[in-house]
DNA sequence: ACCAGCTCCTGCTTGC
DNA sequence: TGCAAGCAGGAGCTGG
């Protein structure tokens, strides 16, 4: 579900309730998500401040002053929800619990932050801040789309000699990390390649303009608070709205909305996923 | 090394 | 209306 700019916009909802703010109590309501959570991690989160909240690809890395982060997965279905303090004569009016909520944070202060995550394939790890970035979940990401080391020269390189579909490549956190189905279909059409092309076999030009193709899709998209298809949700419960800026995912049959394209749009399924695409002006 | 397919889980939609 | 199949934004693992 989430992809970078669904938790990016999450980490700036979640900005103000959190960064700089105590943890008093964490309520961890199930064993694991995806795998165990990490040991005691309602012991080691209570009392600490959260010094910074950051990103990395789709992580959310919660930086504590105790020396250690805690890297936050979405996965598929995977929300932080902000409750605002509650006052404490309608304390008895907090919604009740989902049974998809699996940890709670009450922040000193009254406000709550709920991840809730029905499929489960989200995952938590406090791990030392030092070793962060050799932890086995984020060591082998690629270069962030929207920074500097993410450039022309790095795609072509790492583009050379593939033979999987250009879709495939995208798609792969070692080559560029955060994009997943539907901003790598919207990247794509704007950029005017197929997702069907071996990513090898793309001239190189065409390969360079994918750079501004995937940074100006992700820009907007953050700018509209990300796609909200069934279950994303901003920190605050709204939907995103850049769903309706799709160009063509989940727009099958439609016209291809690029200027002077006669084309429609098509789903074809690649390696088990849907991919969208316009035949006519994707080449 | 590379790459396609399977898998985890729940819930919503679609078709008979 | 009921029920089963199909599908979903991620990504690690297996095996060819």
């Amino acid at each position: 579900m989430p992809e970078l700019p669904e938790v990016e916009t999450v980490r700036r909802g979640l900005e103000p309730a959190m960064a700089g703010r105590i943890v008093d109590r964490v309520e961890v309501r199930r064993p694991d998500l995806r795998w165990p959570f990490p040991p005691r991690m309602a012991e080691r989160l209570s009392g600490a401040r959260i010094d910074h909240l950051g990103r990395r690809s789709k992580y959310l890395l919660l930086t504590l002053d105790r020396g250690e982060t805690l890297i936050v997965h979405l996965g598929m279905s995977g929300r932080m929800l902000v409750d605002a303090a509650p006052l404490a004569a309608h304390a008895h009016e907090i919604a009740p619990a989902d049974r998809h909520d699996h940890v709670v944070f009450h922040m000193a202060g009254g406000a709550r932050v709920t991840f809730n995550d029905p499929r489960r394939f989200g995952a938590m790890d406090l791990v030392a801040t030092a070793a962060l970035d050799a932890h086995w979940l984020l060591a082998r990401l690629g270069p962030e789309p929207l920074g500097n080391a993410f450039d022309e020269d790095h795609l072509v390189a790492a583009f050379r000699g593939r033979r999987m579909p250009v879709k495939a490549a995208l798609l792969d956190q070692r080559i560029v990390a955060g994009l997943g189905n539907i901003y790598v279909c919207e990247a794509l059409h704007r950029a005017g390649i197929s997702p069907l092309r071996k990513a090898g076999r793309i001239a190189a030009h065409r390969v360079r303009a994918l750079v501004p193709a995937i940074r100006a899709t992700l820009d907007d998209a953050i700018r509209a608070g990300g796609s909200s298809l069934r279950d994303y949700r901003r920190a605050d419960g709204a939907m995103g709205y850049f769903q309706h800026d799709f160009r063509v995912y989940g727009r099958a049959g439609r016209p291809c909305p690029t200027q002077g394209c006669t084309g429609t749009v098509r789903r074809v399924v690649q390696s088990g996923r849907s991919t969208f695409h316009c035949p006519a002006c994707q080449r």
